[in-house]
DNA sequence: GTCTATAGGCAGATAGAC
DNA sequence: GTCTATCTGCCTATAGAC
């Protein structure tokens, strides 16, 4: 693994755990175990950085997608898998990468916030083919896309509300929600 | 309006934008014509101001919890008025506070994470209140109080998503949820 | 690619005058 | 209550040697 792989992955985490503003180019690179020079010569500037964290998680996100479409075939299996994502987040005590940088949007540039967009989007277009799968039986008369919507922004939400009082509760209110939809 | 709620005041809108790291003693001062050790006179260190302010706007949002009681005598007008509290903070491209403040938990000493976790519950329960007088005539069989933690968290993250593409389309998707449950 | 060294700036916090 | 002045420390970023 080379060393710019090191320094996204520590980023990544160290992002997850404390936002963008908590990582600086001095505790990453003691956590590789270089100089903050180092770590310049890589990622010139944080927005380089962030950019790069941005796609990489995204990335890693796609290949977790792909592996629940192969474990799981009804619709409710893949939601849950898609859900068990981030309650893998939350029992490190992080949120996901993508969530905690939305709320440092007023610290980023253009080409990250656009790497931001495009995660969002992209993970609510996975839930919104699984959904239609099988929208027949559905409890409710609601478009596929809406319900992802409203899946994706609350598993955020939930995310960042159950790690501040370190609890589980509304991430398991969402898979209640997802158990009533299709029973 | 004494100093002190002027510091606070400004501190919330800033916090609300940016997150808690964006504010600093000198800025806060700038903001409200004084020099950054008169804030310190008001609040001592950085939690001090953090607690203060997250304490402030629990009361405001329960003053416009009550206000809504007042003007819409339905659950689904009730609910519908909490929702408007969201949007009304995403029209300025800003956060709950709350919701910005649990993304920098990691800073935050316990008195603040205790004061963030009691905004959440507390605005739960309201739900969970006027959710519990149309229950009947829900349209998905589930209790009260898990639809109330799927609808916080699901705004809260629908505000941090909706604002990095400046769009409208989660918390819209929570508004159709909620003319479906109670049609 | 990595290092030493440093520039230039902003942060939280405090002492003491008024 | 507010001020000036200052301490100490961390930040991003760069120059130039190896």
């Amino acid at each position: 693994m080379s060393r710019r792989d090191d320094i996204t992955r520590v980023a990544t985490q160290a992002i997850q755990s404390g936002g963008l503003g908590s990582v600086s180019f001095r505790t990453l690179a003691d956590a590789v175990g270089v100089k903050s020079a180092s770590v310049h010569y890589h990622f010139p500037t944080k927005m380089d950085l962030a950019v790069a964290v941005v796609e990489g998680y995204a990335e890693d996100f796609r290949t977790q997608l792909k592996a629940i479409e192969r474990q799981h075939s009804s619709v409710s299996g893949r939601v849950g898998g898609f859900i068990d994502l981030f309650e893998a987040v939350l029992d490190r005590d992080e949120l996901c990468l993508c969530g905690m940088m939305a709320a440092d949007a007023a610290a980023l540039d253009a080409p990250t916030r656009r790497a931001l967009a495009d995660f969002f989007t992209d993970s609510q277009a996975w839930l919104t083919r699984q959904l239609k799968e099988n929208k027949a039986d559905c409890r409710l008369p609601l478009p596929s896309a809406t319900l992802a919507e409203v899946l994706m922004s609350g598993l955020e939400g939930a995310l960042l509300l159950d790690r501040v009082e370190d609890r589980r509760d509304r991430i398991s209110a969402f898979r209640t929600l997802v158990s009533a939809l299709w029973p």
